[in-house]
DNA sequence: TCTGGACAGGACGGTCCCGTCCCGTTTATT
DNA sequence: AATAAACGGGACGGGACCGTCCTGTCCAGA
C-alpha cells in the first residue's frame, strides 16, 4: 500500500505527505496556541495531539518559538488572501469600497482565533510580539490608504491625514469590540449585532470624517 | 537603635513597618510584573529585589497568583483616586469636563506600568485575567456616561446610546495609541505627540458625536 | 525580663518543560 | 537490492520555578 496518506507507523514518506504534515502540525499547534497561549502551550501536547514524534516538529521548526512564528505567518497569510478576494468581488466608489473593507475589519477581528493571535501578541510582546507587531508590508494597511486618498480626491471625505483617519477608522470599527471579545465579552456575537453595531460605528465615523 | 526604618537583618518588627513593607513588597513586584509579564517574573527575582524572604511574602500573599492580584488592586486604587483628584478640579460644562476626562484617558492609557498591566491582562486573561479585566464597578465609566448624559441634556451631543458613545470616545482617544504602545510603538511618547493627537481624534469625535 | 512572632537566608522536593538523542521501522530513491 | 531518509515513541539531561520547611536572629508586647 504505496499510497498512504493516512498516518502509518513509521517510514520514509513522500513529498507530498511531508509538506501535508508540516500543515497539519502548524494547524494543530495553531489551534493550541489559540486557546492555551504560548507558554502555556508545551511542545509535548502539540505534538501528542498531532500523534507525531517530537523529533518531526523539531526538523521543521528548530524550537518552539520558530513553531510559533510559523502559525503566525501562516495565519497572515490565510488572512491576507481572504481580504483580497474579499475585496476583489468589490465595485462602487471609494466610499463604498472603504465602506466594505471596514465592514471586513470588524469581522475579522472578531475572529476567535485572530483574537487569540492578537491575544499573544500583546502579551507576549516582550518575548514573541515581533511575530506578530509592526509588520511594515502590510497590504490592509495600504488598501485603506489608497481608497482614503480616493475618497478625499472625490471630495467625500475631509482632507485630513490619510494614515491617521485609517487609524481612527480601524479605532472606531474594529479595535473595540475586539478588545471586547479579547476579555470574555460576548457582546457582538451574533451576526445582528455586530451589524448593527457596524452601521452606528460606520455613521459616527462619517460624520466625524466626511468633507 | 529601635527605630529602623531601614530594613534590618532580623526581628519582630513594629506593625508600621509590616505595613510598609506589603507597600514594598507590591512596588517591587509590580515593576517587574510589568517589566516582564506574570509568567517571565519568579518570585525569586521579586524576594531578591526586595530584599526580602520567601516567607516574608507568603505570609502576606498565599500564591504567586495572589500576589499579582494585589498588585493590581493596588494599581487600580491609585488609578482611580488620580482620577478624582484630576476630576475634581474641573469646572465647565459637560462637554468641557467630558473633554478633561478624554484628555486624562489618553495620558493614563499611555502610562508605561498601565500598559504593562494591560498587557498581562490580556495575556493572561484565561489565567489571571479576571482580576483586572470586567469590573463592573467602573467609576470612570460612571462618570463619563454621567457627563455624557448631561451634554446631551445640554444639547452638545447627539441623543444616541450613551453607553455607545462612551466606548467609541474610550476606542477613538486613548485605545489605539495604548494598543501601538504596547506593541513596542513610540509614537505618542513625547507630551506634544500626545496632545497634536489629542486635538484631532476629540475634533473626530465630537464631529461624529455632535447633535 | 521573658516569650512568641516575624524576619532573612537558604536548602529542598516536586513538577514541568525544552531540546537532544537513540532505536526500530518503513519506504522513496538509486 | 542496497541505501539513506524520515518517522513514532520514548528516555534523558539540564534547568527553571513554586511553595514548604528549617535555622538562627532579633525585637515588640506582656
Amino acid at each position: 500500500m504505496p499510497t498512504s496518506t493516512t498516518t502509518s507507523k513509521g517510514g520514509r514518506p513522500r513529498k507530498s505527505d511531508v509538506e501535508a504534515k508540516s500543515l497539519h502540525i502548524l494547524e494543530t499547534a495553531s489551534r493550541l496556541f489559540a486557546q492555551q497561549g504560548f507558554a502555556a502551550t508545551s511542545v509535548e501536547q502539540v505534538v501528542a495531539a498531532c500523534g507525531v514524534g517530537k523529533d518531526t516538529v523539531y526538523r521543521r521548526f528548530p524550537s518552539k518559538l520558530a513553531l510559533f512564528e510559523g502559525v503566525v505567518e501562516h495565519a497572515r497569510v490565510q488572512t491576507l488572501a481572504h481580504f483580497q478576494t474579499a475585496m476583489a468581488t468589490q465595485t462602487g466608489d471609494a466610499l463604498t469600497q472603504l465602506r466594505a473593507a471596514a465592514r471586513w475589519l470588524l469581522a475579522v477581528n472578531l475572529d476567535p482565533t485572530l483574537i487569540a493571535f492578537k491575544r499573544i501578541a500583546f502579551s507576549e510582546a516582550l518575548v514573541v510580539g515581533q511575530a506578530v507587531a509592526n509588520r511594515t508590508d502590510d497590504p490592509i494597511m495600504d488598501r485603506l490608504l489608497s481608497l482614503i486618498g480616493d475618497a478625499q480626491k472625490a471630495g467625500a471625505l475631509a482632507r485630513s491625514d490619510a494614515r491617521f483617519l485609517a487609524a481612527q477608522l480601524i479605532n472606531c470599527i474594529a479595535v473595540g469590540p475586539m478588545l471586547d471579545a479579547m476579555l470574555g465579552g460576548t457582546t457582538y456575537a451574533s451576526s445582528r449585532a455586530q451589524n448593527a453595531y457596524f452601521d452606528k460605528a460606520w455613521t459616527l465615523f462619517l460624520d466625524g470624517a466626511r468633507a
